[in-house]
DNA sequence: ATTTTTATGTTAATTAACAAACAATATTGC
DNA sequence: GCAATATTGTTTGTTAATTAACATAAAAAT
């Protein structure tokens, strides 16, 4: 059984522990861990149990072990290529972040869009009009996709992606796509973000 | 009791009526909602008996009304002044999204960086030294911001701006921040949002 | 006018997520 | 070598969230 929030925190742990890593760590206990991720030490123990993953009584974890089983956990020990379609605002701004902070292991390896005149190579990675698709998709063997179209062109784009074998797609458009079930996608919606926390601003008030 | 998967929710429905208000619609179901919104017309309907939200027996919801409540419900009936902490990719984007994308009523006033190659007016928005923080919190009346700095630098912001009395943060810093708990935070974390997604990929395979 | 249909709104049931408690065990100290 | 301690890992309990079911009522049809 799959955890949506689960696989987001394990992700959130191993931030956390390359950081440690990186001070110098070389052991860490649930109690450490839950602190800088900001959850209890039995939720980490429970996150890593569920996987199987165990520590040493009375000795914690050990950061490096746990790192290579976490990378292997999320494919991490493979380099994974995903495209980009959508060079406005948000497209420039990830194609600038790349190998950087896209993820581990992650790079954008090709751009899309349907204007002429965003189809060169200013933005730190090739981009490509909307009909090279299959065909770089093939060639770099991509199986994830990030969609920074507006919402109107976001269906569309979803469809195009699907039926040239994309499988994995995360979403800025503020809709939500539809698509076959063995399609994962995630959405990140900025304005729904920002203003959910006009929410709870909002009820203080009254 | 607020449940915050439904805050997100209700946040969408408004997406979705503002939508099919474009299109000429003036009333609607809950199961057409459901069906736009990606979730059950159970889902929808319950989301609003929350909130005291309700429709007519036969006929559906008015689109028009319905969105009035919803704006009032979130405060997007009066303007909000955000801040925008570190004019790096992600931070640039989001001013030149301004007005557009950011959120109903939400205008990003000011932006802020380290930097001083980046104070100048380039971005869309002013861009001031870090000093000038408390300034123009209170003179703009700000309550809530953006923080787009490194994750090195993400914690000492947050409590910059804590101190200076902003309530909200929308942080893109892949760290969990630690603040008082009247302090709002939402997390939007990039690369673990790419990241689940190879999980889910990775799994397939095996 | 009466029946049928259709969509809401609320209650009940199920499922999932979280929190806490406790048992097990390795390490340390005496 | 034995007791005390500290930390894991699992079980149990509780809370929250989703799903489903059903009662209600308005509108439409006959």
């Amino acid at each position: 059984m799959i955890i949506k929030s689960n696989i987001k925190r394990l992700l959130q742990y191993r931030l956390c522990l390359v950081k440690f890593k990186d001070l110098g760590f070389t052991k860490i206990y649930s109690y450490n861990l839950g602190n800088e991720a900001g959850v209890s030490p039995e939720q980490v123990r429970k996150d890593f149990s569920i996987y199987g993953i165990t520590g040493n009584k009375k000795a914690g974890y050990n950061i490096k072990e746990l790192l290579i089983v976490l990378n292997r956990l999320f494919g991490m020990d493979q380099i994974h290529n995903v495209i980009l379609i959508g060079m406005g605002n948000m497209g420039k701004a990830l194609a600038n972040y790349n190998n950087q902070f896209i993820g581990q292991n992650v790079y954008i390896v090709a751009g899309f869009d349907m204007d002429p005149a965003k189809q060169n190579k200013k933005f730190g990675i090739p981009v490509f009009p909307m009909d090279k698709l299959d065909e770089l998709i093939k060639g770099f063997e991509v199986s994830t996709a990030i969609i920074t179209v507006p919402a109107s062109a976001a269906q569309n784009v979803c469809n195009n992606l699907v039926e040239n074998g994309i499988k994995g797609i995360l979403n800025f458009a503020p809709i939500v796509l539809k698509a076959p079930d063995n399609v994962i996608i995630n959405n990140i919606n900025l304005s729904t973000e920002i203003e959910s926390i006009l929410y709870y601003l909002n009820q203080r008030k009254s």
